[in-house]
DNA sequence: GTAATTTCTTATCATATGATAAGTAGTTCC
DNA sequence: GGAACTACTTATCATATGATAAGAAATTAC
């Protein structure tokens, strides 16, 4: 649990008060390699903290599997589009390794807020700094190319490389597997 | 004045004393076409209501102009990245047309939020539903051709091609306005 | 109202990526 | 440890978009 508390913290310092309460609704998980730990057409309604290993949140767009994004360690895993919205995700999220996570209930939290106005807060500081990082991902796709957008991949987290299947990464890219290793080929 | 606050109502219903405290650090602004109302190396501090014109957010790749967004009467228009890292802006906001506007103080506005906590949910989740078109117009470019993305934004927002320049249509469809008339040429 | 400027279109050629297919390498399963 | 499966690479061909250029249309300025 320490390790969601030090994530939280490095965004606002919490009240002693407010870390209790949240770990009274978090639980800890533990997940084999490859499994979903939400399927499609699930509502999200979990905020997961990734403890230990690796995730990505993906769907199928006309039989496709498309990588929508990566999570690693400390660090949180949320399908966003459906907890703000309260529908059914299009989306899944699945563990590429076995992983240990911290699953804290939304509508506990959400309950929370009233009481402890800083968990608000301090949820809205990082609900923003992925905000931010959406935006400034749009404008990587836009307007880099293939190639380019897999040199700043592997600059910002060259794990990935490692430790992802090289098909998802392509979809990931927003490129086919074949594309991919025709970049990777030429140099 | 009235218009931002049935905005934000449609979001969460407000007390009387906290519509009171938000008008009080609100401005009422006009400008005219095609003026920035903020300069490209501003950092945002302004949550800016568009009443009534029409605005963009646009920024300079290798010396091409590139639309972000556009926003319509009655939304917000927002440097996100900018207002929620602190950070100097990249991009500027312009009117392309004659434009009134409502100017928030972002400063004044945090700091009522520990005087009124629901200022802070409303604004939340106005910025959660941001967030959400953000990480749709990912799923928008990474997976359609700039013909399919054209002639989605004619069925969302048709006014759109009657009010904007095309080459700024172009940019914010991530290809050249050659490109751009080439697929409302075929047909 | 004409000239100057900006915006949009059309054409040509170059190039990056997709689709398909076939082969190689690596992994998993019994 | 061999068979079956999955992941990755390489090759060929088709296509959408970019770059450039030139002209038409629309807008703005005087």
């Amino acid at each position: 649990m320490q390790s969601l508390i030090k994530y939280l913290n490095s965004f606002m310092p919490l009240s002693k008060a407010a870390k209790e309460a949240l770990v009274g609704i978090c639980k800890e998980l533990q997940f084999k390699k490859n499994s979903d730990i939400q399927p499609i057409g699930h509502t999200c309604k979990t905020i997961y903290f990734l403890k230990k290993g690796l995730a990505r949140i993906y769907y199928f767009k006309n039989d496709i599997d498309i990588t929508e994004s990566f999570s690693f360690e400390n660090h949180l895993v949320v399908r966003y589009e459906s907890l703000f919205t309260g529908r059914p995700s299009k989306k899944a999220i699945q563990v590429l390794e076995d992983s240990d996570l911290i699953a804290i209930d939304a509508n506990q939290l959400f309950k929370l807020y009233s009481k402890f106005p800083e968990l608000e807060s301090v949820f809205a500081r990082v609900f923003e700094a992925a905000h931010v990082e959406t935006i400034n991902r749009i404008e990587s796709i836009q307007f880099h190319t293939a190639e380019e957008r897999y040199k700043a991949l592997l600059k910002e987290a060259p794990d990935v490389i490692k430790r992802v299947p090289l098909k998802y990464i392509a979809s990931y890219l927003g490129i086919t597997p074949v594309s991919l290793s025709r970049i990777r080929g030429q140099k």
